[in-house]
RNA sequence: GGAGGGAUGGCAGAGUGGUCGAAUGCGACGGUCUUGAAAAUCGUAGACCGAAAGGUCCGGGGGUUCGAAUCCCUCUCCCUCCGCCA
């Protein structure tokens, strides 16, 4: 969300940032609303004021009952007056509420003005792409013959785009997310564990609603819905908070299950476990001061971290500036770590790490109160750290041996009990 | 799932129709004292809208009333007991 007041002065700078981003939003309609809001609640304002002084009155005039009397009449019609126009006010403030939450955020001079993915702007690539001296398979074909993954059955218990990771695949997700949780602590990150079900507000203050709605399950009975990103639960924690400046940064690293209804992807991503409803992620979280520099500083950091884990595990991946027409509302600016997959021979993405200078804090109402005693919204920033599906394809595919095994990376055998193997030979 | 009790400022906790944005204590911040700190002491301090005047906010929403933190309805959350349960 942005500030209110900026966007009565920068109408046409919105509505340019919306056609950059893909978005609509009906500025002009927003600022109508605007206008009537705060005339209506001029005049709301003006009776409450009279009400106000009659009570004061109605007090005042004491044992002199025909002033008193009159007073009250008079209050009696005010209250009346108010009665018509306080609807109006509150029908007003919700329209305006819905609009607000379509504006998209301002995104920053260095993300590349561009309509979709394909104008995304690699910044830099790391690794060399393997080459295999025999016929490397792809993640399904390696995976159900060391009996690592049962997709058939997976849809059968739940629907398309289900599997069941099976054996060493198992071990191998758990060990992928305690060594992304081992790593991000050491720089300081507290772990979380938090709820993959969560309030309508908290979608609501992350920004994945109102926009983005049909992509998340609904439990209607309990008016909850899975989370998509533990990111969701983060910001909600903190949500209607005035923090200490003190106490900033707060840095977060979380663990969640993350569901994801992939509603309108069919065709996408059929083959194997590329696309699917559930996986285990962990996720950085940062709350900052409201600096345009802290904010940047901490969105290199947080990928810094990232390709940290993803060096570690000897993946070859690039890193790329993603552009206005495929950022979505919500971020000024938005990096992508996206790994090699040796069976699509291409990059795929395995990582987003985003800063909103403070457009979720302002729908969460997230704010802290500065050494000066001001208080301001926070910066808020997320980054993946490892989400479990798509590192699992990376490594299986990329670490393939002939004989059918995954050579487990260096940094991952602690948290293997030492295997430097993974599955059986089978061919 | 059933029965009961709660929700007030950073925290604790008064307040049952007007003089209450709200006593008091703790904590916080600033001053005095001190080499420094503690103690003592004096003082300051909530959030939101508005250029201002002014208005709003005592868990959320609705209602009664000239007037609601206080009365009524409703929702949410917390606590206690019972049931079920990893």
């Amino acid at each position: 969300m942005l500030d209110l007041t900026f966007i009565r002065e920068h109408p046409d700078l919105i509505k340019e940032v919306a056609q950059q981003r893909n978005t609509a939003v009906d500025v002009d309609a927003l600022l109508a609303i605007d206008a009537d809001l705060r005339e209506t609640r001029r005049r709301a304002e003006d009776l409450r004021a009279e009400q106000n002084r009659l009570s004061k009155a109605i007090q005042g005039a004491g044992a002199d009952r025909e002033a008193r009397d009159g007073f009250i009449a008079s209050g009696r019609e005010v209250a009346a007056a108010l009665k018509e126009l306080e609807p109006r006010e509150r029908e007003l403030e919700a329209q305006l509420r819905e609009y607000l939450l379509l504006v998209p955020n301002i995104p920053d001079a260095s993300v590349p003005v561009g309509k979709g993915e394909e104008d995304n702007v690699e910044i830099k690539r790391v690794g060399q792409p393997r080459q295999f001296s025999f016929e490397p398979l792809d993640h399904v074909a390696l995976m159900q013959g060391a009996d690592m993954l049962d997709i058939e059955r997976g849809v059968k218990v739940a629907g398309s785009r289900s599997y069941i990771l099976k054996g060493d695949a198992v071990l191998l997700e758990l060990a992928l997310m305690q060594f992304a949780l081992s790593r991000i602590t050491q720089h300081g990150f507290t772990a979380l564990s938090v709820p993959a079900m969560a309030k309508e507000f908290c979608f609501i203050g992350n920004s994945q609603f109102p926009r983005g709605r049909e992509q998340t399950y609904a439990l209607p009975e309990d008016e909850l819905f899975l989370v998509g990103t533990a990111e969701v639960s983060i910001t909600g924690m903190h949500s209607g908070e005035i923090l200490r400046e003190a106490d900033l940064p707060i840095r977060y690293v979380a663990w969640s299950p993350c569901f994801r209804r992939e509603a309108g992807t069919y065709g996408k991503d059929t083959k194997g476990i590329m696309r699917v409803h559930q996986f285990e992620k962990i996720e950085q979280y940062v709350i900052c001061r409201a600096e345009h520099e802290e904010s940047v500083r901490w969105h290199e950091e947080l990928l810094r971290n990232a390709e940290e884990l993803v060096q570690a595990l000897e993946l070859p991946y690039r890193v790329i500036n993603i552009c206005t027409g495929d950022l979505g509302d919500a971020k000024v600016k938005g990096y992508d770590i996206e790994c090699w997959i040796p069976s699509e021979q291409r990059y795929r993405e395995t990582h987003s790490d985003s800063y909103f200078h403070d457009y979720q804090a302002r729908r969460a109402n997230l704010r802290y109160r500065g050494d000066d005693g001001v208080v301001r919204y926070v910066h808020t920033l997320n980054n993946t750290a490892l989400a479990s599906v798509r590192t699992i394809i990376a490594i299986v595919e990329n670490h393939q041996q002939a004989d059918g095994t995954v050579r487990v990376p260096e940094a991952l055998r602690p948290f293997l009990g030492g295997r430097e193997r993974l599955g059986r030979a089978w061919r």
